[in-house]
RNA sequence: GCGGGCGUGGCGAAAUGGUAGACGCAACGGACUUAAAAUCCGUUGGGCGUAAGCCCGUGCUGGUUCGAGUCCAGCCGCCCGCACCA
């Protein structure tokens, strides 16, 4: 190798690909001698292409992987495909290609762009979700959690285009119409198949205590997802009837503030007066045209239709309350109706002043007059430092108090019960679409819903379908549907609805452990590698997809698959990949690269020169298309200069900005490493060269930032705090750039041992990170081994302190100087040294010190 | 609307309640070169000052503390999720 070579990144990275694929490097086995690892990035779907975010997410995954190996852990690390869902069959009906072809298609080309990464991947353990080998066994777990209750079919909602004649997912409604009809999305009621998992509830929002290794904010959206709450269900007589208004309230403290009833638009009773009342029915409809987000419903202008029922108040005798339909109150959670006390709810508050309801605050601030506290525009919410008012014989009493005393009131005369309430709901995972998995099971006109029986599995997905009409073409392929009933025999029916996507991805993780394996999961396998240590994706996943899985493993677990609960040991959630947009004069999109530079400095058009508006920085979409394609940036600087730059500067969990300054920086520092070891390796000593003890002169000086530098990315690589470790990593090539041993020429044994040190010491904590430069350059350095076989450096600990400290002083909290003193000098020396600073003196003049607060090696107050 | 987060130089950022801006990018000055690229050396939060040094500065307004980017309260802006996108 000559000096003026450059590193071929293009050449060596496929190089050293190949070695590790054909000596099987990465392949995990379940080794009993050794701790085992599982690292796992969140895996993609395959729509066609890797994009930056996927870059980012499997590099810093395989920094760990990779660490971890090099700790001494038995790691598995797999990869795998998402491969059900939406976009193949936009793809099918937009570009006239088989779902399966075009799932596949994508498939084979992005393994081969993740290849290129030369992540330390397993994938003798690929698995795709769409593959008959994964979802039989998945069929396999729907038949045992159906037979366990786990699984049970009723009617719900679902968004309905009256024109296309098909079932909308919500990302498909654009201002409530359709995204390719435009037509008014209508709600329908479909019988559909839901998970049990609000059987899991309590024990899902207990377990969130121990995930000590998830990020807090995690569990926080997980806790109020599941949304506990103990209140009371009440029961309200409905004047000139018999029967009674249940409502479930956790604030029947304010009960005396109560002036409305609202009943979901879903509510029996609400459909009771539509049926007599067309502005009701009106009304209803009206509702219905809303869709079925939570986030549509909340966000909507809150309306309400006087149904004329009247409810009498549980304590105040002749009160009634007027009973309204309202398009804000959701059927699924508690009963379905609620008591409106708008002096303390928001919602209620802009209701009660839209249909001018009374306004009467029953919690007001402690020591204020009941008389004088009144409710303008916005609701009093305070619980605490307050009294109750205007509420008869809960006057005085605190909002805990009285909740005890209505609900005991209540309880004693069988008008209310004490009740736990979940905002988490059931799951509803029927999808009427082809692109899924079969849901197993058979409608027999006499033996109503009969289960496929397991040796019948799996139930495929028959490839001759056609994508022109609309709806799902399992409802059509009357070959597929037309089965003899399993249990009496005579002609049935199919199930033509498919599994949500979620359901695949809920324990895709599991089987990673035996992918190959005759039944779902192998109990050997999956007690070795379960839990998944290290789980690395999006913050967009924080609530649904894990949860989903959490429950997963419990309903597993529940039909006797597995022995754990919890999937994720530890959780990591990464930021997103985000890079400026630009538009032309036409408000039109434009690429990076259809983008430049003018002379003046000034962003212009590559074609036509006109200028381009450069937009705020957001992350990358295609329909902005302010992305990068990573294939281009490895095609033309190697994978690990992709790496290093998704690794540097940006702390993982934050977004990331993709620049070429960036880039170029990256791959300046692959170079500058290159030629570093290239310049130094003849100076090192001998690959078994042993160092000297001792930290002093120039060996112990290098000696001293090697093993300070071990230290310091070993804790950071451990923390996730990868931007500080490429920092350190920094810091160490400079010192060793800038090194000047004890002697020139033939360097001194000692100066001789502590560089080759140094030099291996650099390449292995580079690995990790830039495997193909590390790998390459420890064959420079004349080792034989694999760099990727090779253990991580041990740090000696005597190495790693400074003597000598540099510690701040203060007057009055502001910085007047530094004195440099020997680590843990006495208190008192200290304070005498600060003192003695000139600028101190100066800034203390003829003042006196009042104190002098001393923090050991680190400053000193002078406070006056 | 509800729930969760984030906000520090020209930019990405660092900082167990203890010297704000490590490290990188960009920019500027210099060396090398016929020239460019590459590389190397230096400067770089703002203001004042020849200098020593001083003043200001972590989205905004307050508070706690000897000391606040960090803790507390209220606001502003942006991002993620809201159950059929994955």
């Amino acid at each position: 190798m000559s000096s003026a070579t450059r590193y071929n990144a293009q050449e060596t990275e496929s190089k050293w690909q190949e070695v590790w694929a054909s000596r099987r490097t990465f392949e995990a086995c379940e080794d009993p001698d050794k701790p085992k690892y599982y690292v796992l990035e969140m895996f993609p779907y395959p729509s066609g292409r890797i994009h930056m975010g996927h870059v980012r997410n499997y590099t810093l995954g395989d920094v760990i992987a990779r660490f971890k190996r090099a700790k001494g852990f038995s790691v598995l690390h797999p990869m795998g495909w998402d491969a059900f869902g939406l976009p193949a069959e936009n793809a099918a009906r937009d570009q006239k290609i088989h779902p399966a072809e075009w799932t596949y298609g994508n498939i084979a080309n992005m393994r081969d762009e993740l290849k290129a990464m030369g992540l330390s991947l397993d994938w003798s353990r690929e698995l795709a979700t769409c593959h008959p080998g994964y979802y039989e066994h998945q069929q396999k777990l729907i038949l045992d959690m159906f037979e366990q209750g786990l699984i049970y079919r009723r009617e719900s909602w679902v968004n309905w285009d009256p024109v296309d004649h098909t079932v909308l997912a919500n990302e498909q409604v654009i201002d409530g119409r359709g995204w390719r009809s435009g037509a008014l999305v209508e709600k329908r009621k479909l019988s559909q198949w839901f998970f049990r998992i609000t059987a899991f509830a309590d024990d899902l929002l207990e377990a969130l205590g121990d995930l000590e290794r998830w990020p807090p904010q995690v569990r926080t959206m997980q806790q109020n997802w599941i949304g506990r709450s103990e209140g009371l269900t009440m029961s309200f007589e409905i004047c000139g009837r018999e029967d009674t208004l249940e409502v479930y309230t956790t604030r029947h403290d304010t009960i005396f503030g109560a002036s409305f009833m609202a009943l979901s638009a879903d509510h029996p009773l609400a459909g009771e007066v539509g049926d007599q009342d067309e502005g009701a029915a009106e009304f209803i409809a009206e509702c219905h045209r809303m869709g079925t987000s939570e986030e549509a419903i909340e966000t909507a202008e809150k309306k309400g239709y006087n149904t004329g029922l009247r409810v009498a108040h549980p304590f105040l005798e002749g009160k009634e309350l007027p009973v309204y339909i309202a398009n804000f109150v959701l059927m699924e959670y508690g009963t379905g109706a609620i008591f409106g006390c708008p002096a303390h709810d928001q919602r209620d508050l802009d209701f009660a002043r839209k249909y001018e309801l009374p306004v009467v605050p029953v919690v007001i601030p402690s020591g204020t007059d009941s008389a004088s506290f009144s409710v303008e525009d916005e609701a009093y919410l305070e619980t605490s430092d307050v009294v109750l008012g205007n509420s008869e014989f809960l006057d005085g009493l605190s909002v805990e108090a009285a909740k005890e005393e209505i609900a005991n009131r209540l309880t004693s005369v069988g008008k209310g019960e004490r009740t736990v309430n979940y905002r988490l709901r059931d799951w509803g995972a029927s999808r009427q679409r082809y692109w899924g998995c079969p849901i197993p099971v058979i409608h027999c006109e006499a033996c109503g819903i009969v289960p496929v029986p397991e040796t019948d599995l799996p139930v495929e997905l028959p490839d001759d379908v056609t994508f022109d009409k609309p709806g799902n073409p399992l409802d059509e392929h009357m070959a597929w549907r037309q089965v003899d009933c399993p249990n009496c025999g005579q002609p049935s029916l199919r199930e033509t609805d498919t599994l949500d996507t979620f359901v695949d991805s809920s324990w895709y993780f599991a089987r990673f452990c035996s992918p190959r394996a005759e039944i779902p999961v192998d109990r050997t396998a999956i007690d070795y590698w379960m839990p998944v240590d290290q789980y690395i994706g999006g913050i967009e996943h924080a609530i649904l997809h894990l949860l989903y899985s959490r429950f997963f493993m419990r309903a597993m677990k529940q039909c006797s698959h597995l022995g754990f609960d919890e999937p994720f040991a530890g959780l990591f959630t990464q930021g997103m990949v985000c890079h400026e947009t630009y538009r032309d004069g036409e408000g039109n999109w434009l690429y990076p690269e259809e983008v430049s530079q003018g002379s003046d400095g000034k962003s212009v058009h590559v074609e036509s020169g006109l200028p381009v508006v450069v937009g705020r920085s957001e992350s990358m979409s295609k329909s902005k298309k302010n992305v990068v394609d990573p294939s281009s940036i490895i095609g033309r600087f190697g994978a690990d200069t992709a790496r290093w730059f998704m690794l540097s500067d940006s702390p993982p969990e934050r977004d990331l900005e993709w620049t070429d300054s960036g880039v170029s920086g990256a791959w300046r520092f692959v170079q500058r490493m290159w030629r570093l070891v290239d310049e130094l390796k003849d100076l090192a000593g001998p690959v078994d060269a042993v160092v000297q003890d001792g930290s002093v002169g120039s060996a112990g000086e290098l000696r001293r930032a090697t093993h300070q530098t071990i230290a310091a990315v070993e804790e950071d690589i451990e923390a996730f705090r990868f931007n500080k470790a490429v920092a350190r990593i920094y810091e160490y090539v400079n010192t060793l750039g800038g090194w000047s041993p004890g002697q020139a020429g033939d360097l001194s044994s000692a100066d001789a041992a502590a560089l080759r040190e140094a030099l291996d010491t650099l390449v292995q904590l580079v690995g990790p990170m830039m495997p193909h430069l590390g790998e390459e350059l420890w064959q420079v350095l004349g080792h034989e081994t694999l760099l990727a076989d090779t253990p991580w450096p041990a740090f000696e600990a005597e190495l790693i302190e400074d003597e000598s400290v540099t510690i701040g002083i203060q007057v009055s909290g502001k910085l007047r100087g530094t004195i440099e003193l020997a680590r843990d000098t006495e208190e008192e020396a200290v304070r005498e040294a600060a003192l003695a600073h000139d600028n101190v003196r100066k800034s203390i003049g003829d003042r006196a010190v009042r104190k002098v607060i001393v923090v050991p090696n680190r400053i000193v107050n002078v406070v006056l």
